[in-house]
DNA sequence: CAATATAGATTATACTTGTTATCTAATTTG
DNA sequence: CAAATTAGATAACAAGTATAATCTATATTG
């Protein structure tokens, strides 16, 4: 096996970012190795580099990735046509809220990975870009119905409600069998319905 | 340097169990490795075998320890003479949400540990305990300053704060440079000094 | 079509990790 | 006090890691 195509080159570079993202989101960054990925995309570890100058550039662009995929979601979502704004982020707060082994939240997954990074590296950049693109997400919908728009920035409901359920989260992976941890979802979710 | 006393043998325990719950919190579980616990604890890793059965023994007792460290901290905030329970509540919030590398919070740092685990390891139910813990301590501060509780069980209010406080901080240390980021937890220390 | 550049495979390197064996000097025990 | 035990030091082990060097067959280029 010889040299690929540019074409093909290509597309393995970008099927390494989306396996990446999602075994990072599924396990952890540390959790999942250079090879890992690039056998789960039907590779050996030798061409990584000629691709990526690290595993943490990678993780950059592996989040960058997710969090994308996070904003088409929670737009979706938020933007179906029945129902009010306060209707919709109850329901997009439930469905966070809901046990799911295959899609995991960037927000929580690359929080410990960026966490332990300088505040100026381009991993807590890509992070805080794309967190703050979610928070815009979910704070846009909040004008929708209302006639006049108050503020520009989020008001503290909204700020609320974000830290909540995002909090809750963290519990439901790390706790899940607690009985005190649906008690915890269920006063995000209703809160989130009912602004 | 030949056999330790028995008084001395424990101490030595009770030291590493320290160190470690305090390096966990600092820098994650698995960013320290076992070297790294015993070289801090004035040690090197040839005994650490003769105290604990494996890495993840001594992680469940430290997480132990730093879970009845941050309720003895809360129980302080939340037992002063002066304020309504309400004010007190909002005063540990804004403690809790102030940036402090020394004191990390275990709710947070073994969240990661505890949700790679198996729903019935002793990890996991030492994270479920300890976190079950902080909330209990949380939600106590309630009945104080009403003559009649109204439930058992903390109200929603008090659950959403709980959800609200911890995302917060996620937020504060892994993109605590990010400009929403004081927004996200002005918004929850108000909403937890004005119930 | 010949010469060159290179994607990805194979292999190597340098390092770190959790865990275990061995050893030794001091503590316990009888 | 002599014999047995063992806490902790030293060193070894096996496995895994990120990254780099080399190789090879194919794509690209002139």
């Amino acid at each position: 096996m010889g040299r690929s195509s540019a074409e093909q080159a290509r597309q393995n570079r970008t099927r390494i970012v989306e396996v990446a993202s999602r075994l990072f989101r599924e396990r952890g960054i540390d959790a999942v190795s250079v090879s890992d990925i690039m056998a789960a995309a039907g590779m050996t570890v030798g061409g990584f580099y000629k691709h990526f100058a690290s595993k943490e550039a990678l993780a950059v662009e592996a989040a960058a990735f997710a969090f994308e995929d996070s904003v088409k979601l929670w737009s979706k979502v938020l933007g179906k046509a029945n129902g009010t704004s306060s209707e919709l982020r109850g329901r997009l707060v439930e469905q966070y809220l809901r046990p799911n082994p295959q899609r995991h939240c960037p927000i929580i997954s690359f929080a410990p990975y960026a966490a332990g990074k300088e505040g100026n590296s381009s991993t807590r950049r890509a992070y805080e870009t794309g967190t703050g693109a979610l928070l815009a997400t979910f704070a846009a919908n909040e004008a929708r119905d209302l006639p006049t728009p108050e503020k520009d920035e989020p008001d503290q409901e909204i700020l609320l409600l974000f830290a909540a359920m995002i909090g809750a989260r963290v519990l439901g992976e790390a706790a899940g069998e607690a009985d005190w941890v649906d008690a915890v979802k269920k006063a995000v979710i209703e809160r989130a319905g009912n602004e």
